[in-house]
RNA sequence: GGGCGUAUAGCUCAGCUGGGAGAGCAUCUGCCUUACAAGCAGGGGGUCAUAGGUUCGAGCCCUAUUACGCCCACCA
C-alpha cells in the first residue's frame, strides 16, 4: 500500500477535515497550568450582525499566528472567541427583518418579543460567524466561548455600572447630545463621524428694535476687509447653515473685543418673520474674523451656542423633533421635515426681504456612523459616565515615561501597554487628553438594560442589580426600570476580563489575566482600545493586555475600502473555496506591514498557494524516498533507534550521524531561519518571518537541498542513504514547524505522513500532530563553517556553469566537461565542492588543472578562489564569448571601485567600525583578485578575434 | 486648525538599530531534467518623490518642499 500525499495540492481535501480534528481531540483548549506560563489574547468579537469579511479574516490570521507559535513554544495559549450583540447595528438589521417577514414595526409587536425575535437572529448569524471561524483555521478554545450579552458579561456590565455609579462617575444628565433621527436614539462622539458636505451660508437681515447706527457707527461696522455683506445701519446680519434652527435663536453674539459692535451690545433684533425680539449680547466666543462677527445663538441646536447660552443664563428653545420634523416652534412649518422646512422657510423669508446673501460653502457635517444620516445636536436626558477621572490611569498606562521608569522593577507583569507599531500611541493619547463625558445610554432595545429602577410614586431612582421591592423613598411597591439599554461599546470595554469570569475571582481570571496582546484595527482605537484600556484601570487597577498590535484596512486592488455599498468586498469564504485557508492567511500574513493598509491582490493569493503547492510536491519528493519496496518506512540512523526506529527526524543530537556537507549546510540554515523567525515573530513582523519560511523552503530546501541529496538517494550508499532520508524528514519537520502557524492546514496534514519518534505519538499526543508540537530548537554554536563553505562554493560555480549554458543556449542536458584552476589555499574547499559541481552542472567530467592545461578557447568563469572553463570545441563563438566575459569584468570593475573607493577614503579607515573596514578590504582582494583572472581570460579571446 | 501615514523595478510591496538596492506578479530566453508547468534554469529592468543638511558613508537620520491618503477638531 503506497502511503502518501496525494499527487497534486487539493485544499478542499483536508483542511474541513484537520479542523474536525483538532476540535475532537480538544488541541486548542487552553488550561489553567501553573507549570506552564499563559498566553492570552481575546479575540475581538465580530458583530451578530453579519458575516465575517476580509477585515476580520486578517485580524483572526494574525491572532492565531501568534497562537499558535505560543502554543508551540510550550505556553498554555489561550485564544478566546466570541460575538458582540452589537446593539444599534443589530437592532437596525432585526428591525428590518421583522419589517419584512411580518411587516410590523417594533413597536407594534412590543419590547418582549422583539427581544425574542432578536436573540433567534443572534442564534442563526453567531453561529454562522463562529463556522466561518473555524474555515479560517482560527485555534481558538470554544469550550471558552463567550458573547457579549451572556450571563456572565451582563453581570459585569451591571457591576461596572453600578460601581461607577456609585462612585459618582455614571450620572444622569440633561444635556446636549448626538441624536440619529434615524435611528432614534443617542450616540457618543465617537459615533459621530465627521465629514466636509457641501452647503451654504445664509445671511439674513436681524431687524433693529427701536435703534438706528450713526453714519459713523455704520462705517466702523463696515470697515473690515473681507466682510462679504454690507451691514445696514438698523439692523444685523448673521450668517447661518441651518436656517431651520432659527425659530429658537435666543440671542445674537458678538465679541466684546470687536469694537465694531460695541456700540449695539445690550440691544434687541427682531427674529425676522417670527417677531420674537431678542437681546445682543456680549461672549468670547464669536470670531470677529469669520462673516459678519456676530452669530445667532440656538442653545438647543448647537453645542457651542449651548454654551454661550449656559453663561448667559439664556432660554433653551427646542424646534426639532426627534424624528427630524419641526416642531411647534416653528409655527406653520410644524410637522415639517428639517430639510424640507429650510426650503420653505427661506423661501418665505427670501420673499419678505431679509435673505441678504448665499454663498456656497463647505459645511463640517456630523454623521451617524450607522446609517450616516446627518445627526442633530438635541436637548436630552441621558446617562453618562463622566471621563475626566478614569481618563487619568489610562493615560498613564500608555506613556513612556511610565513604562521606563517602571519595567526594570517589573517582575512578571508589566505595567503598561505598548503599542505596535508605537506611533499609534499618539493617536491613543491625544483622543483621551481631549476626552469629554461618554454618553452611554441608547433609546434602543436590543443591548443591556440600564439597571436603573423609578419609583412611579415619588419618581425616586435606584440604581441596582435587580427591581426593588419597593422604593427605598416612599415605600411605594410600583417601580419600573429605564428604558434605555447601553451603548455596545460599554460591554465591548470589559471584554479582556468579563469573557475571564470577572466579577467572579476565577481561577482563569486570576491565570490568563491580562491578557498578552491585543490585535485589532486603527480604526476601533477610539472606539474600543481607549475604554478598553480605562475600564480595566478602574476595574482590574491593572492593564487589560501588554501589548496592542495595530493592523490596518484590507482594500480591494484599486485602493479603495471594501463597503457595502461599492460592492467591493471580498468574501473570504469564496477566497477559501477557490485557494483554500492556508493561501488566504499566508497572503494576509506575507503581505503587510504592521499598521499599514493592504491591498488585495490576487496575484499575492495565487503566490501564496503555488508556495503551498511547492512544500506539498517536496513532502511527496521526500515521503516517497522514505519507503523500500515493502512500503515501510526504513529503520533510520542512529538517534532513531533510541525511539521509533524509523527516520523520524526527531533529534538535534547529529553527534552519530554521518552528516555529509549539504547536511550540514541545510541544517544550518534551518537554524538561521528558525532564529530569525523567532526574533520577527516576537516583534510582531509577521510578513518578515513568512518570508523568512518562504525562502528557507523554496530556495533553500527545494532548489538547493533536494537537487544535491537527489544523487544519493539513488545511489548504492545504503547507510549514507539513511542519513539522507533522515536529514530530509528532519528538515522537513522543522519546515513544517515554522511555517505551521501560518498554514496550519497543509502543514498538518503532511505531518500525518511522516515518521514520529516515540515521544511523538505517545499517550500524551494519541494523533501526533503538529498543533502540540514545540517550535524547533535551534543550537547557536552549530554551524559548520567549513562544510557550509563548501556548499556555498559548489552553489557559486554550478550557478556559474549555468549562466554560460543559458548564454550559449547549450540544452541543460547536455553533459559538459570542466577544468577547474583554483588557488592553493583554497584548494580543499573546491576538491570537497567538485562532485557536487558536477553533479548539478550536468558535467561529464570536472578536472582540476593548472593554467597552462586549459585550451585557450575554453569559456570562463571566474569565482572567488578559482577559475572553471569549460572548452566547448567548435561551438566557441568568440565574440559572444568576448561580450559575455567583458561584461562580467564591468560588473567586477564596479565592485573594485566601489571597494577601493571606500577604502581610500582617509575618513572611512579612521572612523569605520574595524570589522566593517576589515570586511572591505577581503571584498576588495577578492574582486581585484578575480578580476585579474578574468581580464587574463578576456585576453586570450581577444586574441581569437 | 492640529496629528499621522505613504512616495523604492511595469504593477503590488519588503528593506530590522545608517555599511554592497530585494520579493511576488508581469516581461524576455531556453527547458515536459523520474517532487512540482501551480514547475525548472538563466536574463533584463530602479539618480530609492524633490532640494538642502548631518556623517568617512544616507533608501534609512535632520530640515524644507511637492503629491496622494488617513485621523482628530464645537468656526456661525
Amino acid at each position: 500500500m503506497e502511503k502518501n500525499l496525494a499527487k497534486t495540492y487539493n485544499p478542499h481535501e483536508f483542511e474541513d477535515r484537520i479542523y474536525e480534528m483538532w476540535e475532537k481531540n480538544g488541541a486548542f483548549r487552553a488550561e489553567v497550568d501553573k507549570d506552564k506560563k499563559p498566553f492570552t489574547i481575546v479575540m475581538p468579537p465580530p458583530n451578530i450582525t453579519g458575516q465575517l469579511h476580509m477585515g476580520h479574516a486578517l485580524d483572526q490570521t494574525l491572532q492565531d499566528v501568534l497562537t499558535r507559535v505560543k502554543r508551540m513554544q510550550g505556553y498554555s495559549a489561550l485564544w478566546l472567541p466570541g460575538s458582540d450583540h452589537a446593539s444599534i447595528a443589530t437592532e437596525v438589521k432585526v428591525v428590518n427583518h421583522i419589517r419584512e417577514t411580518e411587516g410590523k414595526e417594533k413597536e407594534e409587536i412590543g419590547r418582549e418579543e422583539f427581544l425574542k425575535r432578536a436573540w433567534a437572529w443572534k442564534e442563526e448569524y453567531g453561529g454562522r460567524i463562529t463556522r466561518q471561524c473555524r474555515k479560517l483555521g482560527d485555534s481558538c478554545d470554544w469550550s471558552r466561548e463567550r458573547f457579549t450579552m451572556d450571563e456572565g458579561c451582563s453581570n459585569a456590565v451591571k457591576e461596572c455600572f453600578i460601581k461607577l455609579y456609585e462612585k459618582g462617575l455614571i450620572y444622569r444628565g440633561n444635556r446636549l447630545i448626538n441624536w440619529c433621527p434615524e435611528c432614534g436614539t443617542s450616540l457618543s462622539d465617537a459615533e459621530v463621524e465627521h465629514e466636509d458636505k457641501q452647503g451654504k451660508y445664509w445671511y439674513f437681515k436681524y431687524p433693529a428694535v427701536d435703534w438706528k447706527l450713526s453714519d459713523e457707527e455704520t462705517a466702523l461696522l463696515n470697515s473690515k476687509e473681507g466682510c462679504p455683506v454690507t451691514v445696514p445701519c438698523d439692523g444685523i446680519i448673521v450668517a447661518t447653515s441651518r436656517p431651520e434652527t432659527m425659530f429658537t435663536d435666543v440671542a445674537i453674539a458678538v465679541n466684546p473685543k470687536d469694537e465694531r459692535y460695541a456700540p449695539l451690545v445690550g440691544k434687541k433684533v427682531i427674529l425676522p418673520l417670527v417677531g420674537r425680539e431678542i437681546p445682543i449680547i456680549a461672549d468670547p466666543y464669536p470670531d470677529p474674523e469669520k462673516g459678519t462677527g456676530a452669530v445667532k445663538i440656538t442653545p438647543a441646536h448647537d453645542p457651542n451656542d449651548f454654551e454661550v447660552g449656559a453663561r448667559h443664563g439664556l432660554e433653551v428653545l427646542s424646534c426639532i423633533n426627534k424624528d427630524a420634523t419641526m416642531n411647534k416652534e416653528a409655527g406653520k412649518y410644524e410637522g415639517q421635515d428639517r430639510y424640507e422646512c429650510r426650503k420653505n422657510w427661506v423661501k418665505d423669508l427670501d420673499e419678505a426681504g431679509y435673505l441678504v446673501l448665499i454663498e456656497e460653502k463647505t459645511i463640517p457635517t456630523g454623521e451617524c456612523y450607522r446609517c450616516h444620516n446627518v445627526v442633530e445636536p438635541m436637548l436630552s436626558d441621558q446617562w453618562f459616565v463622566a471621563m475626566e477621572e478614569l481618563a487619568k490611569p489610562a493615560i498613564e498606562a500608555v506613556k513612556k515615561k511610565t513604562r521606563e521608569a517602571e519595567s526594570k522593577f517589573t517582575a512578571d507583569r508589566k505595567k503598561d501597554v505598548q503599542f505596535v507599531p508605537e506611533r499609534f500611541e499618539k493617536t491613543y493619547l491625544h483622543w483621551l487628553e481631549e476626552i469629554r463625558d461618554w454618553c452611554i445610554s441608547r433609546q434602543l432595545w436590543w443591548g443591556h438594560r440600564i439597571p436603573a429602577y423609578y419609583c412611579d410614586e415619588c419618581g425616586e431612582l435606584v440604581v441596582a442589580r435587580e427591581m426593588p421591592e419597593k422604593c427605598p423613598k416612599c415605600g411605594c411597591t410600583h417601580l419600573h426600570q429605564d428604558e434605555d439599554v447601553l451603548d455596545t461599546w460599554f460591554s465591548s470595554a470589559l471584554w479582556p476580563f468579563s469573557t475571564l469570569g470577572w466579577p467572579e475571582k476565577t481561577p482563569e481570571l486570576e491565570y490568563f489575566y491580562p491578557t498578552n496582546v491585543m490585535v485589532t484595527g486603527y480604526d476601533i482605537i477610539f472606539f474600543w482600545v481607549v475604554r478598553m484600556v480605562f475600564s480595566a484601570m478602574e476595574n482590574m487597577d491593572e492593564i487589560p493586555f501588554e501589548d496592542v498590535y495595530i493592523h490596518g484596512l484590507v482594500r480591494d486592488a484599486e485602493g479603495r475600502k471594501m463597503s457595502k455599498s461599492l460592492g467591493n468586498g471580498i468574501d473570504p469564504l469564496e477566497i477559501i473555496d477557490e485557494y483554500g485557508a492556508d493561501a488566504l492567511r499566508f497572503m494576509l500574513t506575507t503581505g503587510i506591514t504592521p499598521g499599514n493598509d493592504m491591498r488585495f491582490k490576487t496575484d499575492k493569493l495565487e503566490s501564496a498557494r503555488n508556495f503551498a503547492n511547492k512544500l506539498w510536491n517536496a513532502s511527496r519528493f521526500v515521503i516517497m524516498n522514505l519507503k523500500d519496496d515493502n512500503g515501510e518506512f526504513l529503520p533510520m540512523a542512529k538517534c532513531c533507534e533510541d525511539c521509533c526506529g524509523k527516520a523520524c527526524g526527531d533529534t538535534s543530537d547529529f553527534s552519530n550521524i554521518n552528516l555529509k556537507a549539504e547536511d550540514k549546510w541545510i541544517i544550518s540554515k534551518i537554524n538561521d531561519a528558525t532564529k530569525y523567525v523567532t526574533r520577527t515573530i516576537d516583534k510582531y513582523d509577521l510578513a518578515l518571518a513568512g518570508q523568512r519560511i518562504y525562502d528557507l523552503i523554496w530556495n533553500e530546501f527545494c532548489d538547493w537541498y533536494i537537487e544535491l541529496v537527489k544523487v544519493r538517494l539513488w545511489g548504492d550508499d545504503e547507510e549514507d542513504k539513511k542519513v539522507a532520508r533522515f536529514v530530509l524528514v528532519y528538515s522537513l519537520k522543522n519546515m513544517l514547524k515554522l511555517l505551521h502557524p501560518f498554514m496550519p492546514f497543509i502543514t498538518e496534514e503532511i505531518w500525518s505522513f511522516l515518521p514520529h519518534s516515540i515521544e511523538e505519538i505517545s499517550a500524551d499526543n494519541p494523533n501526533c500532530y503538529l498543533i502540540k508540537s514545540a517550535w524547533p530548537e535551534f543550537d547557536e554554536n552549530k554551524q559548520f563553517n567549513h562544510d557550509v563553505e563548501v556548499i556555498e562554493t559548489a552553489m557559486e560555480l554550478v550557478k556559474a556553469i549555468r549562466n554560460i549554458r543559458a548564454e550559449k543556449e547549450v540544452a541543460p542536458s547536455k553533459k559538459l566537461r570542466a577544468m577547474l584552476v583554483a588557488d592553493d589555499s583554497k584548494y580543499a574547499v573546491f576538491e570537497a565542492a567538485a562532485q557536487y559541481v558536477a553533479n548539478l552542472g550536468n558535467l561529464s567530467e570536472l578536472n582540476f588543472a593548472s593554467k597552462a592545461d586549459v585550451p585557450s578557447d575554453a569559456l570562463s568563469a571566474v569565482v572567488d578562489g578559482a577559475t572553471i572553463f569549460i572548452p566547448l570545441d567548435d561551438l566557441v563563438d568568440y565574440k559572444e564569448e568576448f561580450d559575455r566575459l567583458t561584461k562580467e569584468e564591468k560588473r567586477l570593475e564596479g565592485e573594485v571601485k566601489r571597494a577601493s573607493g571606500k577604502l581610500s577614503n582617509e575618513g572611512f579607515v579612521a572612523k569605520a567600525p574595524e570589522t566593517v573596514i576589515n570586511a572591505e578590504r577581503e571584498k576588495l582582494a577578492k574582486y581585484e583578485e578575480m578580476l585579474e583572472k578574468l581580464r587574463e581570460n578576456l585576453a586570450s579571446i581577444k586574441e581569437k578575434l
